[in-house]
DNA sequence: AACTTGAGTGTGAACGTTCATTCTCAACCA
DNA sequence: TGGTTGAGAATGAACGTTCACACTCAAGTT
């Protein structure tokens, strides 16, 4: 009996995954459209094209469902600084990020952003991840920071890592809104404060 | 007929507004606990000491609240930069603001503000009360900027205006989620900044 | 002074929806 | 045939909203 199961097991489980990524997918959209809590099963079953029923086949709640969008996004935010190519960049494609015409998927990934911000000031789980990605994220950059800048305290660091967070956030979700100032000036800005937070991280990262 | 009526209209108005304030109120706090969406009438109804019919006396619908919560947060904002005492002082008591452990009250009104934005992104109605006050406090801003330094172009004051704007909001959205680094060493650097961008600020504003 | 009136103020049950979730059952492989 | 996969009806709770009905109280009528 467990030959076959052996054998059935992984071609199944890339079927099941492949489903709920589906899922998670659909339900990112109504999400975007709708809000976490505006957003129903019924209309994530509609997205996904499949019936609401099918749903509860591979998650078990629709907070479930929550839970998977939240992290994708936060291990999204992980790898995309993480695999940045150049060490210390992020600063500088940060400051670039901003006013190019933002794809589809970027403007909802800051959407989603949004609203787990919002959903995580009341919902202790979604708070949690949040929090703990935010740990490793810092983490991650403030070692990242103190390798490029070793004369800096780890003190330091932090302090100018939460800085350019506080502006790569800032910038997101101001980006959702509504956007008037000249792109060219406000980029320039950017590089400003950044080229004096890391001096020596323009030469390279504005290429 | 007329005579009474006459009498009693300033009285009966005044207690209305009052009954609104109180149903606004009540409803922000099941916002900031539940979400937009989140929060039912019936939740409003018990946080207002009130039945759910009542209030549909004084509303007609739960948009209605919405929308005046949302407008009591803008207007709120407007007052906020445009009483600041000495003009351009606001960057600098927005650099002070955070990490000073914020009172209740305050913790509320960016969660409010968070939750609008969210809301803004797909309610059309609330995306334009927002907009418009944007473009109001935009426009001031600039002209205060412009006002203490004529040396700029219109552009470049625009510029660092919603640059101000970006670190303003981003510092908002996240001191409600995780918050680790050195309150000092945050403000050095955001005094560091603003000074940069308004030289002339820091001599009084900082005080 | 006692009674009637009627508008203003209040309630909470009821309505029609819609929600998340569960259940049923047919179709389909093996 | 037995286990998996599919759709969608059933369920009960909760939602926003409405409504019928009570209470209050000052003005008008005797």
């Amino acid at each position: 009996m467990s030959v076959p199961k052996e054998k059935k097991r992984p071609v199944k489980e890339l079927r099941d995954q492949l489903r709920r990524d589906q899922i998670v997918s659909a339900a990112r959209v109504c999400v975007v459209r709708h809000g976490f809590h505006g957003a129903s099963m019924g209309q994530i079953a509609a997205e996904a094209q499949m019936s609401v029923g099918q749903i509860y086949r591979y998650f078990p709640s629709k907070e479930a469902i929550v839970h998977a969008i939240v992290e994708g996004i936060v291990a999204r935010r992980l790898e995309w600084m993480v695999d940045d190519e150049k060490q210390i960049d992020f600063a500088a494609r940060f400051a670039n990020r901003r006013h190019v015409d933002a794809s589809d998927e970027e403007r909802c990934e800051r959407i989603l952003l949004l609203e787990i911000t919002a959903e995580a000031t009341r919902n202790p789980a979604v708070a949690e991840i949040v929090r703990a990605a935010d740990r490793r994220l810092r983490g991650q950059a403030v070692e990242l920071v103190r390798g490029n800048y070793p004369e800096l305290s780890e003190e330091e660091a932090a302090a100018r890592v939460e800085f350019v967070t506080v502006l790569s956030e800032g910038s997101a979700f101001r980006s959702v809104t509504e956007q008037i100032a000249s792109p060219t000036l406000l980029e320039g800005i950017y590089r400003d404060v950044l080229q004096k937070l890391f001096p020596r991280m323009t030469e390279r990262g504005l290429s």
